[in-house]
DNA sequence: ATGAAAGCGCTAACAA
DNA sequence: TTGTTAGCGCTTTCAT
């Protein structure tokens, strides 16, 4: 194994100007440079990062993590606990990380700076901040205010074209749109009559991506089957209300097959539907695998499949790209970290 | 952060000593001992992998690691892929990994001894194993005939009970067929035939697992789907001579909803079954994801689904719990590091 | 612009 | 049984 000693003593200076040229650093005269990247490429000099990782230590290197702390939102608990877990293991690096929970839903950029003005000391200055790509632009432009450097930025769960931006870490959901479809359609011969149902006022991003993602994979590979309705039954207050008409207008679609229940909000629905009778079995296809109610219902089939896209790695993959950014100098490999979409059924949950 | 130094300096001793106990190297006065460990679990300290991994550099730790080369075996070759792409990685740390291919198929004990004793050089000496479950108690038997000391052997794609094992990273065989089982019951309204193929003699434990594992989860579950009937159609040779009368024998079934094809071999075999009239289109499932051929059929639904266990998991993963244990004194978490298994279609490959 | 030296946490060889 | 010391690869500070 090649280190910067090798190369200081094939060149003939000092480990100082290998570590300046090698890292960027500057002032050093142009031919030496030249020659040690050379003999470095030469030797395939790749940093030791046991060594790296020792020296970043005296940085001190402090790491924001700003996340969604609601027990109506466990994908982002979960998203939580993962982050948490690794900051004990970036703990023995000497990294730490500062965890900023925000508890309601924000709705435009002026809120977020107000929420971050109350959240965020001023004091200690954070080197890199992981953040929901929904607040991104928000932090950014309340950084800039504050009037600090630039830091490095890793969004998640949702993207974001934010300003300082080092990557991404997300499922892509239109993806996750047609991959739902696939399954629908394995489940119905290519041919099912599907409902989509969504708690939402139809404008949440995530969801319309997925439905973009599910009707265009239909329109390119399954011209036999068919979405007889959407629905959007609205926010969490109205749920109650509206169980009951949900249900009446199911019972109308008799034919159908299949619901793909985008962002359900409440499992309890696929308890009700599952009780219904109905000319055959309607299947239900969901996203994520959140509550324990969901889980259960997934092992008993009620639920016949439910996608996932890994929240885990959302909480653990952006701290570990600042990690590399920040302590051992890495550039992320990609600017999107995608998060694999799977298909859960009852027998690999 | 809580290091050496500062249990050291509360415990009135030195760094040396510190490291001793910690380390259980032995050779420190009981009391001392007890007071280190206390102080240590008082402070919460957890050892800084930089700082060990920098230490090891000086162990010039060689791992070995055993596995299938052959054209014909491809999910090897990603293992493989994956091995080595982390070997360079392991490199930086100044381990060197030393790769034995095996290049044909073998029989027994006695005859991996044999194979050993051509592939394998006396020195340098290696200080832990990674190998096929398949030869690890071979390997282990034959490394005791050397009369060298105890190393530690990470098995993986099967499991072993050979001694000196220290962890085994493969899947669960049985679920991946309770998991087909589920598939096929998906797609079939739990009332599916389903025809059981494999091309090996009926011998093989993968294999037999996987077909008891479908065959217990229906029994489980669902009882009314079907086995029609389980084909093995033996070693490669045989293939083509077979392939006239397999193809008559299905469709005799002419019922058949659903193929779980085991261990095909030769993926051509989905080519023609896709071409097969039949009253209504036989869906596939098979494991793996090995061809590039066996990847276009699953794309264009040729096979409608095929269940992976992670073959990169299986080559990266034996070599990162030897590091761990070789150069960072940590014990595995688990003996047992289980490859998830998952459900791959054409959307999600 | 360059080099020398100290130090990050841990280990190993040697001295006491 | 215990302490001391040097060194793993890299960064940073200070002197030149």
């Amino acid at each position: 194994m090649v280190t910067m000693k090798d190369i200081a003593a094939e060149a003939g200076v000092s480990r100082g100007t290998v570590d300046r040229v090698l890292n960027n650093r500057g002032r050093v005269a142009p031919d030496k440079e030249k020659r040690i990247r050379e003999i470095a490429e030469k030797l395939g000099y790749r940093p030791n990062p046991a060594g790296k990782g020792l020296a970043a230590r005296k940085k001190q290197l402090k790491i924001g993590f700003i996340y969604v702390k609601n027990a109506a939102a466990p994908f982002h608990m979960a998203v939580y606990r993962a982050a948490q877990e690794y900051a004990v293991e970036l703990e023995q690096y000497g990294v730490e990380v500062l965890f900023f929970p925000v508890t309601r839903a924000i709705e435009n950029n002026e809120e977020w700076i107000r929420m971050f003005e109350t959240l965020i000391p001023a004091r200690p200055q954070i080197d890199g901040w992981a953040v929901l790509g929904l607040a991104a632009d928000s932090l950014v432009t309340w950084l800039k205010m504050r009037g600090e450097g630039t830091v490095p930025v890793v969004t998640y769960n949702l993207d974001s074209s934010c300003e300082w931006k080092l990557a991404y870490v997300g499922c892509d959901y239109r993806q996750a749109g047609r991959l739902a479809c696939g399954v629908a359609s394995l489940m119905t011969d290519a041919q099912g009559k599907v409902c989509i149902l969504s708690m939402d006022p139809g404008n949440i991003q995530s969801s319309a991506e997925r439905i973009e993602g599910f009707e265009d994979e239909m329109k390119d590979r399954y011209p036999d089957m068919e979405i007889v309705d959407k629905i959007f039954f609205g926010m969490e207050g109205y749920y109650e209300s509206v169980k009951g008409d949900l249900m009446k207008k199911l019972e109308e679609y008799s034919g159908i097959d299949v619901i793909y229940l985008v962002n359900p909000g409440d499992y309890s629905i696929c308890e009700y539907i599952s009780r219904t009778e109905m000319p055959h079995r309607v299947k239900i296809i969901t996203n994520d695998l959140i509550t324990g109610e969901q889980w259960e219902m997934v092992r008993n089939e009620k639920i016949a499949v439910t996608i996932c896209q890994e929240p885990e790695k959302q909480g653990r993959k952006p701290l570990e790209i600042l990690f590399d950014y920040l302590a051992l100098g890495r550039e992320p490999d990609t600017a999107w970290y995608k998060t694999e979409l799977s298909i859960n059924i009852a027998q690999n949950l």
